[in-house]
RNA sequence: GGCCCCGUCGUCUAGUGGCCUAGGACGCCGCCCUCUCAAGGCGGAAACGGCAGUUCGAAUCUGCUCGGGGCUGCCA
């Protein structure tokens, strides 16, 4: 089908992928495999100085980690300029583009003093109508030479964005903007433009923040000689607590933090997709498939999202609940592995993912609540609030003492056979109270798993050295 | 400063003139469950920025205003 919408997704590699980012890339993608259409990985490398090449495989690595495929690229602009000298060429021959001989510092200072004079800044046409003989004596005297691309005066600029309605602007306050630097490299409007026509694009969809460039990229496109324009799609912005673009120092906003930190690939991408959209029946939960079946550009909302941390958490324990015991093994593995290394044992790992799925906010708070199953015995350690809540309860010692003797003495080591109730109820304590008492000691802090599954997965020689270890340090009072 | 965009519970949102004494979710609070902490169950507090106007009727339409953000780069 020749009306197949083609997306892109097109970052700039001058950092790893973040959240901002990565909702743009998922909505591009969803929109093409709603539609049916193709979705083009774009990296718009034309500032040479700021691009890397190890946040271009980031970037891939970065979509891969969320299962965004795309069906075309990496495209680099880097491998293009020639097509982008092409298209600056022209332009400057129907005079739409001119050569700028003003310096960047000298167009800076002149925008300081507009500014300062109560003017409004943007570069003042300096150079727009000079005269051959005026542009070579500026060359022969060596001054670096830029292309600007010539604005309309006057008229207004129209374009109908999919998600905002009607967005116009007059062309007197848009001021000629450089297109080639004067190094010769092009610039984000003349590649973009180019990109966009040659690669027939027909959806734009990026963020807010690019809102105001459309005016400009039409004109380029439209001076290039293309006769139709793609249908723009601006996304809300994702904010941070100030209300502001997110940003690095808005903390972990990359995406490989969060695939580090053992979020699950699933529940950032539903997270995300909820992040300015939702389905109509209001669902929160949905998988990749049922993202796509529900995603409609339409529904996009207006104003702009504040990434919560803690709506993320609470999304991730409810995929990680969702997960099999294999599968949620297969992705704690690694994160074990890198851990605890040869102390891991597998069957005891297992055990402890089948108790600990239930509580689990994400896979690496999960192994380290398992640490105490596999450090080694002289490192293991209690938490200083737990103990200090030990200490200051009744009767502390007498518990201990009483479940050392149970442990002892029971010959089977089994869950079942592992539950304490019956010993505390005997010296009349309340199990709720105290039993923070038996976890500190044996899981070096009073919050953990399970501990009667936990007791079992460590066996009775470290249970009891554990409980042992605290009954001492405790009548000694250390 | 100029231009542009946006404005419903703390947060993400539902809502397109009467179905709204504004619904859901996260978070928060309480209760229940309970071997700690969670998870789970039940319940609760919590919002249409303001002012005019249109209308029989406005969260929904219009104007103004206030507030927030984006852009204003030889970054994208």
């Amino acid at each position: 089908m020749a009306d197949a919408p083609r997306v892109r997704f097109s970052p700039a590699p001058t950092g790893s992928l973040h959240i901002g980012g990565a909702r743009t890339a998922l909505f591009n993608w969803l929109f093409a495999r709603h539609e049916g259409g193709v979705f083009i990985l774009r990296i718009e490398d034309t500032d040479v100085a700021r691009s890397r090449p190890e946040w271009i495989e980031g970037i891939q690595d970065a979509l891969g980690w969320l299962g965004l495929d795309w069906d075309e690229g990496p495209i680099l602009q880097s491998t293009r300029f020639d097509r982008y000298h092409a298209a600056a060429d022209r332009l400057l021959a129907e005079r739409r583009a001119y050569e700028c001989y003003c310096t960047e510092e000298e167009v800076r200072a002149r925008n300081e003093a507009a500014r300062a004079a109560g003017r409004t800044p943007g570069y003042d046409g300096h150079c727009r109508d000079l005269t051959a003989e005026q542009r070579a004596a500026l060359a022969a005297d060596g001054r670096p030479r830029s292309l600007r691309f010539r604005t309309p005066d006057t008229g207004t600029s129209t374009f109908t964005d999919l998600i905002r309605g009607e967005v116009s602007v007059d062309w007197a306050t848009i001021p000629d903007f450089v297109i080639v630097r004067s190094d010769g490299t092009p610039l984000f409007f003349l590649a973009n433009a180019v990109d966009d026509i040659e690669m027939g694009i027909t959806h734009v969809i990026r963020g807010e923040d690019l809102l105001d460039t459309t005016h400009r990229v039409l004109a380029l496109r439209e001076a290039l000689g293309a006769h139709d324009r793609p249908v723009y799609a601006h996304l809300p912005l994702i904010v941070g607590a100030d209300r502001a673009k997110l940003s690095k120092r808005h903390g972990a906003v990359a995406l490989e933090e969060f695939r580090d930190a053992g979020y699950l690939p699933e529940a950032v991408l539903n997270y995300l997709a909820l992040l300015g959209w939702g389905p109509e029946d209001g669902r929160e939960i949905l998988d990749r498939d049922e993202l796509i079946t529900a995603f409609e550009l339409d529904r996009v909302v207006h104003s702009p999202a504040f990434f919560d941390h803690q709506k993320l958490d609470w999304m991730n324990g409810e995929w990680i609940r969702r997960l099999d015991l294999d599968e949620l093994e297969r992705r704690a593995l690694p994160a074990a592995e890198a851990r605890f290394g040869a102390r891991l044992d597998r069957d005891v790992f297992r055990g402890a993912l089948r108790i600990g799925q239930e509580r689990a906010v994400t896979i690496g708070a999960l192994v380290d609540q398992m640490d105490f199953l596999f450090v080694d015995e002289g490192d293991f350690a209690i938490d200083p609030e737990s103990w200090a809540r030990l200490e200051k309860t009744e009767r502390a010692g007498e518990i201990l003492d009483a479940v050392i003797e149970y442990l002892e003495t029971c010959d089977e080591w089994t869950v079942e056979d592992l539950d304490l109730r019956p010993v505390l109820e005997k010296l009349q304590v309340k199990p709720r109270k105290v039993m923070h008492v038996i976890y500190t000691a044996v899981e070096g802090r009073a919050a953990g798993l399970p501990l009667f599954d936990s007791m079992y997965l460590l066996g009775r020689d470290r249970t009891l050295r554990r409980l042992q270890a605290a009954r001492e340090r405790l009548r000694d009072g250390r």
